[in-house]
DNA sequence: CGTTAGCCATTACGAACCCA
DNA sequence: TGGGTTCGTAATGGCTAACG
């Protein structure tokens, strides 16, 4: 019979060098470090492999022996098993660590890289922006810090109720983007973080509701705009103008270049358009001269190297609608530039133009069959659409009297109620004027500005130049 | 006062789903 | 199977306050 007791608290606290080893578990002994504390260690070769596995544990007396062999007794299941148990504590490790915060980091890396969803197109710059606004916004700073991995439904539903009681479209988003970040982590697209079981699943049914705009301007509401759009500077004109007659995205509109103009067409390119498909316009003789310019933008800003920043078309149609009211001598329904291209698209079937062609005017993709057989473009469709369309705006500028403050083709020419002077440093340091309308132009390229000479006396209403 | 950033709302593509 | 509809989400538009 062997002796009773080879192992007992009592011989741990008369160790004074090297290691004992607990004769009832294998793998555990304990070790007297040089300070003199004793730790308990684990080693043992691994079921079926050729490694041996060590792992040190507490300090003895803080971790009992009771303790300590719980701790190994798990340990010997693993290595029974064949599984190297400093595996699994590194696996336990990452898991630790893989907060909300660090899986989302991972994710925009998938995103940045195109690997986040099974779309072919990786995410655009603004799309990718207004991620991360979702994420820095509303994700972040409620579950961040939050292991991912013990992050339930019910944490996610309450986010997403939370941001409905102030934003309910955004909260839609805000649960679609939850949906994409923990659908990625459970997928087999994002294994690095490996969540085995969704809780973003079932966010799809709280969606709050959401509704289309479907304003459009009347021919009546067209009149006044016109009008009213008479009294604002040149360059608003024409950007508002061209919203109207060509349909396109404000957009594309704003950052238009001259080089995008060929031959007499405004083709933008497939990186500005919504869709990516290059939208060719092929306008009449009115739009052509709304662009004409020769400067980089069509639209150059006034302050910075670049296009005029969208927001002062905003400002433009607060100005136009103050006016239309006064005109009409009622309130009138808010409209948007993208509102213009309901107005034009509900034009379509009145002035006989096609449903295929108006879909092409406003780049709209095709869908099935005809979108695998027919790439035919459109182009002379389109452009008999946009002189149409042009001359039936004309024609409503004609009737109350501003074609040619709008420099409406055939109308009596005009310089409009103001104009841009750029001044640049001409020959022997002597200041160039430069003035800027559409009819008369300098051709000195100039990024650098200047004064802007607004008139003081506007003409009566109805005026008509001689 | 023009420009920008931040936040909320719409538009619209394309895959999934469904039905004859 | 083809063709319509729904669903998920990408890609914009729209508004306002802050900034310099």
């Amino acid at each position: 019979m062997a002796k009773k007791i080879t192992f007992s608290p009592a011989m741990i606290d008369a160790l004074c060098e090297g290691s004992l080893a607990d004769p009832l578990t294998p793998g555990l002994a304990i070790e007297v470090l040089k300070s003199g504390k004793k730790r308990w260690r684990y080693r043992r070769q691994v079921a079926r492999q050729k490694v041996v596995a060590t792992i040190f544990g507490g300090l003895f007396p803080a971790q009992s022996m009771a303790e300590a062999r719980e701790w190994a007794r798990e340990l010997n299941s693993q290595t029974e098993a064949g599984i190297d148990p400093r595996a699994v504590q590194r696996a336990e490790k990452v898991r630790n660590e893989m907060t909300v915060a660090k899986a989302h980091g991972l994710y925009m890396i998938a995103v940045h890289e195109g690997r986040s969803s099974r779309a072919k197109r990786i995410n655009k710059p603004r799309t990718i922006k207004d991620k991360m606004d979702v994420y820095n916004h509303d994700i972040g700073p409620a579950l961040g810090n939050r292991n991912i991995y013990e992050v339930t439904e019910r944490d996610l539903i309450k986010l997403v109720e939370a941001k409905g009681k102030t934003a309910k479209v955004r909260a839609n988003r805000l649960a679609a983007e939850l949906k994409v970040i923990f659908g990625w982590a459970a997928s087999l697209r994002g294994l690095e973080v490996g969540l085995e079981t969704d809780p973003s699943k079932r966010l799809g049914d709280l969606r709050f509701p959401e509704k289309a705009r479907t304003r459009k301007l009347s021919h009546l509401e067209l009149e006044w705009f016109l009008q009213a759009l008479a009294e604002e500077e040149r360059d608003f004109q024409r950007g508002m103008l061209l919203c109207l007659l060509s349909a396109a995205r404000i957009s594309e509109m704003a950052r238009a270049r001259s080089d995008e103009i060929v031959n007499g067409v405004w083709v933008i390119p497939s990186a500005r358009a919504k869709n990516s498909f290059e939208h060719k316009i092929a306008l009449g003789p009115w739009g052509r001269s709304l662009m004409q310019t020769n400067h980089e933008w069509i639209f150059p800003a006034l302050t910075i190297d670049g296009p005029r920043n969208n927001s002062v078309w905003y400002k433009c149609r607060d100005r136009v609608l103050a006016r239309m009211e006064k005109l009409a001598g009622h309130p009138i329904e808010r409209f948007t530039p993208h509102d213009f291209r309901r107005t034009a698209r509900s034009n379509t079937k009145r002035l006989k133009v096609d449903f295929e062609t108006a879909e092409a005017m406003l780049n709209h993709v095709k869908k099935g069959m005809e979108r695998t057989y027919d790439l035919y473009e459109m182009e002379d469709e389109k452009r008999n659409w946009f002189l149409k369309w042009e001359e039936e705006v004309a024609s409503i500028a004609k009737r109350v009297g501003v074609a040619a403050a709008l420099g409406a083709p055939g109308a009596q020419t005009s310089i409009g109620y103001s104009f841009t002077v750029r001044i640049t440093k001409g020959a022997g340091g002597r200041p160039s004027y430069n003035f800027d309308t559409a009819k008369s132009r300098s051709g000195e390229k100039s990024s650098q500005t200047n004064a802007r000479i607004t008139f003081p006396q506007m003409p009566e209403k109805g005026h008509r130049p001689d």
